[in-house]
DNA sequence: CCTCCTTGCGCAACCGGTTGCTCACATTAT
DNA sequence: ATAATGTGAGCAACCGGTTGCGCAAGGAGG
């Protein structure tokens, strides 16, 4: 059986709560029998057991992460499992494990009700208020790539980004600038279409509905908006996805169709991942700091962990433009 | 306060011991007394707090999934997400958690000793044997992508997956055929290799030096390797690369030196991840099962955590080829 | 020298469940 | 009618820690 306090206790002559005492610091003991204490338990290789302490003191130092399902699968496509292990490198600085779950089986409600958490990390762009609201009542949570009114939430500027991609294409002359996107009710590439707009409208250009395509939640949103894009009578001379997935979709359609990339059409992107160097030409993109996302948003819930005060806030990330050779602005 | 089995037993007016017996329906009691207790329990809304029971069943009702550093970021050229994906959607189904974890911080040895999860899933190519080895003594482990003998693990058949992938591109008339990997130090990469190395033998070929390129661990090693390749005096007819990664980075080195795929060179993959058919053409590749992987880790885990009988095995998933349009079989 | 305060540690309750054992009572066999 | 057996539920210990409270010893101050 593995060692306990009640082990050290014995050997050391003392009582349990003399060793626990001594092993947290907290309460009076004397520097002496600290020492000794400390010393046994190295000897014996002590290790605490996260549940008894749990169960006394009602946190469980862990921290769940919860992925919505429509961001799911995680595979090569997915923006957030560079998330996940950005806040899994955070916390477990801190101490803290981190419990991985999605929003499935409804092992979330499970999670939370069997107190397995301390908090709890929402990933995912249109998180559903109904859901996080009664949960956010018992638990600190954070939401990552989405906002809800009293919650702290750490998101990309994404009408920043978006306004940033349109105005390098204008900067460059693009007049035609098509907007391609999986869909505008998401909430992050509708921040994305609302930057494109403004940007255009600051040029004194309309948004032209026929530039808008859309291929909808499915796994080949990316042919099915090209389709649309490259059936239109007259071509824009440069596209702006809202993300990398959807423009490298866009790529790959030019270039089957005969066009080249950038001299033909301009091609921006959005997320920055590591999609945007596998293609040819690389992807100018705009950059998503995931990796600073994760850690901002662990760094939130563990201060919301240590203190009760609950002042929730919305992080606004920057998200600059990353310039390769889809957009025309280097020679290859 | 939330509701424990105390304030149902003084509500109903039984002992606790009664409850708790009437919920986990182990132990004798009357199906009239069961019934009421449920019934109580329900409208109270009652939900077991896991750290008790953990404590006192000596389980945790979770599992441990480990990637190793190695296969980090957890970006879009990473294999595992997937594979993390389909545990924690499978090992949900009975209940069970993921705590997720890398193997950085040393997380994991905590992990383990606070007894935090009551197995483990290690996933990747190259564990340490001296790491695995103590901890399977003292928690069921299963390994995905890895052999360790004695341990229960789950693997894609790599050699077989190169034999295929070699073989396709000897039947069509290919002789000159190289192979790309990052490096050949990973077991899993050099079972591809051996793979190739067979197919190759019993065409009567040998595999020849200058054929070989590796790029090494790095985030550019397509780029690097491809370069290598593309300094050879003379090219080879077809590429088999060691994985998606790598395959994706030989067509647009390919295509950026103005090459064409697969008219010039084919090119088969490995893995057949999400990668395949973003790029153009689309890329034909030897099928690795990610989802039935993790599935069948998890299964094996569950397993070992119902029946404490310690019988190890190797489960060895086919690979099949997936034709797309890189090998030149199909018209594009 | 006596009082007061500080210091160091133990006692025991508690966190919220599980489970072996005991015992009263009901049922069936003898 | 009595003994053997079975059934349903409670008691109390236990899992491995934490913590409020109390008490004894020692030092400081009057």
């Amino acid at each position: 059986m593995r060692v306990t306090i009640h082990d050290i206790a014995k050997l050391v002559g003392v009582s349990p709560s003399t060793v626990s005492r001594a092993l947290s610091g907290k309460g009076r003991i004397s520097p002496a029998m600290r020492e000794r204490i400390r010393k046994v338990a190295e000897e014996l290789g002590y290790q605490p057991n996260m549940l008894a302490r749990g169960l006394a003191t009602r946190s469980t130092c862990a921290v769940g992460v919860v992925i919505h399902e429509r961001h799911l699968p995680l595979d090569e496509r997915s923006f957030y499992g560079v998330i996940l292990e950005a806040i899994e490198a955070e916390v477990s600085k801190h101490g803290y494990h981190v419990v991985f779950s999605t929003l499935r089986n409804h092992a979330l409600p499970r999670c939370v009700r069997e107190r397995r958490v301390d908090g709890l990390i929402f990933l995912g762009t249109d998180i559903k208020e109904e859901l996080v609201r009664p949960i956010s009542t018992e638990l600190p949570v954070v939401l990552v790539d989405h906002c809800i009114p009293g919650l702290t939430s750490v998101v990309g500027d994404n009408v920043g980004g978006g306004r940033l991609a349109t105005e390098h294409l204008l900067s460059h002359g693009h007049r035609n600038i098509a907007f391609v996107a999986e869909t505008l009710e998401d909430p992050s590439f509708r921040a994305r279409f609302d930057g494109y707009r403004q940007a255009l409208e600051e040029h004194g250009l309309r948004v032209r509905k026929e530039l808008i395509v859309e291929g909808g939640r499915r796994s080949d949103s990316d042919r099915i908006a090209m389709e649309k894009l490259l059936r239109k009578k007259k071509l824009p001379t440069a596209i702006f996805a809202a993300n990398d997935f959807m423009a490298v979709g866009a790529i790959r359609a030019l270039t089957k169709a005969g066009l080249r990339v950038p001299d033909d059409v301009a091609v921006v992107g959005f997320d920055d991942g590591a999609l945007a160097t596998l293609v040819h030409p690389p992807l100018t993109s705009v950059h998503v700091p995931r990796v600073e996302m994760g850690k901002s948003a662990a760094f939130c819930l563990l201060e919301l962990l240590s203190s009760p005060k609950k002042v929730s806030q919305v992080i606004v990330l920057p998200t600059p433009l990353t310039i390769r050779e889809s957009c025309g602005c280097r020679g290859v």
